[in-house]
Formats: structure tokens, sequence, C-alpha cells
DNA sequence: CTGTTCAAATCGGTCATACCACTTATCCTG
DNA sequence: CAGGATAAGTGGTATGACCGATTTGAACAG
């Protein structure tokens, strides 16, 4: 782990324009682009840094908890702070968007639009860069879905993974990222009506023409046939969703993503 | 104003799983949602709403923080809280992803390759659905943009807008959010070293490219021309920070938003 | 000597209280 | 009636304390 007692930290100047907090931030933020603090670091006791920083402790604590809202820091009660480690592919938090779909009234339509343009993205690309291994793993999880028509919930799971293999051979952690982000919320109401789908055989032949365009290394290929493969699955979910007779209405919409159908 | 006298808001139980402040975030975002809260709603007062919720103010506190680190809540000091206003595009906050970026070493090849997707998938969008007026404002843009050939930083303002514009004519809130949130890491790049720009007329030259093809309702000429446009500004961008001679190695890259070139 | 157990130290989570800085609205003054 | 002084309201910060979860290391049993 890196060494950080040394005087890396530097008292905050009380003249200054902003809140102490947003100043406590600053610091945090400049000392990980920096490089000071690295994935996987512990914080100094949050009494330590205080000191350090020359503030008291509530204000540090507001500090680390917006970055721990942002998914940069993460706190353990008993244990310490510590910077999010780097394993795997990064995850940027999706409560923020999800929130924004609330207060905009963002449509499902919008939400599947954006996650076909992006899935489209990752796909083109990983019919140019997927490694063998890459390609080895989306078969298997297109063979998982075929082993699993008659169990919707274990072919959701094969179903995620295949796409979350195709986004990683694609090399982009951003378009990844941001995929996820997007995949997630769509996620929530899937696993609600994923026990009525009816046509799994579909889905999983659709995402074997997918796999077989990267293998093929053909980009405009994997392109198209992810996009039709979220068609389908854009009309079987709005079909699904189709508004039941005499729900009275009220504020909640049940379906708990904030999302307008 | 949505009234919040009434007795929406409830006690927190004590016997739970998290923590206390997660649970009052939970509380806060299930009011969003459920649209007790609507935006530009002002909170009550954190003392009161402390009272309400039988939580301590510094507990209220943390929570009203986190929400308004991923943007949310929107608090000043004197005025009160209050849910951030929807109007004009959402945004969401960057700087999530620009630590992102710190954390996991992302390159500016990676960027500038989320960007084109996004840019493209937008930019055929909007070839299908841009009005009248947006694409005035797009043509308005361009024009300004060659009237501002000897004038770097104006031709970098009409820059940004004319994306900003297509970006709105896609009509899709979420991949413009998303856009936004990857184009404004770049900015910061660019606006130093737009000053030895020395292609202005070609890159006007094709914006004017992309302008065309939407305002023709040809999406995939869209897309080609928007790829193109980025593909050259990468390569500028990429000749640009070629490594000045006998720099020093630091820790500090010096461009400051944590990327690798 | 090895492995387990348990207790003390560590550290984040919460609470209570007080005071400060800024904003807003009211009231007084000219 | 207009404008500025004033007071109430509200978020920002500080201090201090205690609690509960976690970690760690020493004491103990094998």
């Amino acid at each position: 782990m890196t060494d950080l007692n040394s005087d890396i930290f530097k008292h905050i100047d009380p003249e200054r324009r902003g809140t102490t907090s947003e100043e406590v931030i600053s610091q945090l933020r400049e000392m990980i682009h920096r490089g000071d603090l690295r994935p996987g670091d512990r914080l100094p006791p949050e009494r330590d840094l205080a000191k350090m920083l020359g503030v008291s402790r509530p204000t540090l604590r507001a500090g680390i908890r917006s970055l721990a809202a942002v998914g940069v820091l993460q706190s353990r009660q008993g244990a310490g702070t510590f910077v999010v480690k780097a394993d795997g592919p990064p995850s940027l938090d999706s409560s923020p968007l999800r929130l924004m779909a609330s207060l905009h009234g963002f449509t499902s339509a919008e939400m599947f639009e954006a996650r076909q343009a992006l899935e489209m993205a990752v796909a083109g690309l990983a019919a140019e860069r997927a490694t063998g291994d890459q390609m080895a793993t989306m078969a298997e999880e297109v063979a998982g879905m075929f082993a699993s028509l008659d169990d919707p919930e274990q072919f959701l799971v094969h179903d995620v993974r295949f796409h979350q293999t195709v986004a990683a051979a694609s090399g982009n952690r951003i378009l990844t990222s941001l995929m996820n982000m997007v995949a997630t919320i769509l996620f929530d109401t899937r696993i609600k009506t994923v026990k009525r789908a009816t046509d799994l055989k579909e889905s999983a032949e659709m995402h074997r023409h997918v796999y077989r365009a990267i293998r093929e290394h053909d980009p405009e290929a994997a392109r198209h046939a992810m996009s039709a493969h979220l068609s389908k699955a854009q009309r079987a979910w709005e079909s699904e969703v189709e508004v039941p007779e005499g729900s009275a209405p009220d504020n909640s919409n049940g379906n708990g993503n904030g999302l307008a159908p």
C-alpha cells in the first residue's frame, strides 16, 4: 500500500472561495488525480485526516460522503475508508440516472433507445477486437440460454452475462460502464416480467446471431444483429406492461424505476 | 409549489438493515420517485425534517449531501435545500467519470471512442427527428464557425453549441446527458489546445457535412459525417499533445483530466 | 510450537449542542 | 412610497461524546 504517513496532506486555506467541505472534496480529488491515493488505498482515520487538513470531523465526513456517493470512496465501519478498488469493469452508480429519470419523466422508450445505441456501439467494437476467450465465453452463455429455455430466471442470468461479455470485448471501459448504467435500470423491470416471457427460444436465437457476427469479425452485422435483438426485446417488454384493466391511478406507477411506459 | 406540510414524512424504523443515513437516502429517493418531491421544490428546514424523520440533523445532512453529490438536491446556505429544477437538458455530473478515469487509467483514446459512439448515435437520431428550428440553429452555429476562423476560442463556442444542438435534436435526453458527460471531460483539454489549432476551416467544413446530412434526413450519412469529423478531431488532438521535448516525468500529467494520452 | 479464543484498541456512525455566515423578508426611516 | 437597516430563518461548521462494528494481537488451550 502507498505510504500515507508523509506530508501529502496540506492544511486548507481558510481564505478561499466556496465552502470548506467543497475544498475538502477538491483536496481529495486532486490527491486521486495526482496518484497520491491509489485504488485500494486506505485513508487515514477521520480524526487524524481532519487534523491534517485543518478541518473538523463533520466537515471532513461531508467531503468523504460526497465522494462516496459517486462511488469513488467506500467507508466501512470499524475498518476505515478506502479508495474503491479498480478490479473488474468499473461501474458508475446508476442511481443518479434513475433519479433523473424520475425528475425529468424519462420514458422507457428513451431508455431502450439509449441502451440500443450503446449496445450497438459495443457490439461493433467487439466484432473488431474480441479475443478467443471472450468469444468462447459468449458461446457458452448462448448455449446456457438454449439450455434454460424452461427456466426464465436462469435464462436472464445468461442473457445479462452475454451482454456484459460483449461489452468487455469492446475494449472500451467507458462505454461498458455507461451501458451497464442504463441496462441496470432496465434490468429491474425485466426480472419482474421475465417469468411470463414466452419467446425465449427466439431471443436465444438472436443472441446467437450477435455472437456469430462477432466471431466473424463483422462489425456491421454485429451492430444490426444487436439492434434487431433489442428492438424485439423492447416490443416484447411493451406488450408485457400493457396497462392492466382498471388499475386505479396513483402517484406510484408500481414498477419502481421511475419510468413512464 | 407542492405542499410539504402534510404528513408524507414518516419516521424511520430503528430496526432495519443498513445505516441510518442510508435509510434517509432511501426515504428521500422514494419521495422523489413517488412524486412527493418535484423539481424545484424546497425541502423543509433541516431541523424540522430531521425531527419528522426521527433522526439527528447530522445524519439527515449526510443523506442530503449524498443526494446533492449526484446532482439531485442542491443546498444554498441561508435559502434552503431544493430539488434541482428540470429545465433545459438534464446533466449528469461528470466528476464521477473523471475520477474513475484517474482511478482506472482510462486512455484518451477510450474517451474519444466513447464520445464518437455517442455522437454517432445522436447524429443518426437527429437526422430522423430534427425540427426546423433545431436545424436552423445548427446552420447558425456552422455559420458562426466559418465567421470565427481567426478566433479559435469563439470557434470552440460555436463548435460546442453545434454538438449540443444535434444532441437535443436527437430527442433522447439520456443519450444527450451521457454525451455531455463524456464531452465535458474532453472539453477541458480542448480549450487548452485550441489556441494552436490550425485547420479550423476543415473542421467547420466537416460540421457543415453533418448539418447537411441531418437536413436531408439521412441518418447513415449523418453518422458517417460525424464519425469522420470526430476521427479527424482526435488525430488533431493527438498531434497537439505530442510529448514536448525533455519534459521531466512527474506524477501530474499536467492536463488535469486524469487521462493518459 | 500451533491454532483458537477473546478482549482491548481502532475506526466509522450517530447524536446533541452551539455558534457562524448567508439569505430572505419585514419593518422602520426618510 | 422607496430604500435601507434589521431580525428571523436556514444551511455550514465546530466541539465533544458515545455507540457499534471491525480489526488485531495477546493469552490460552491443544
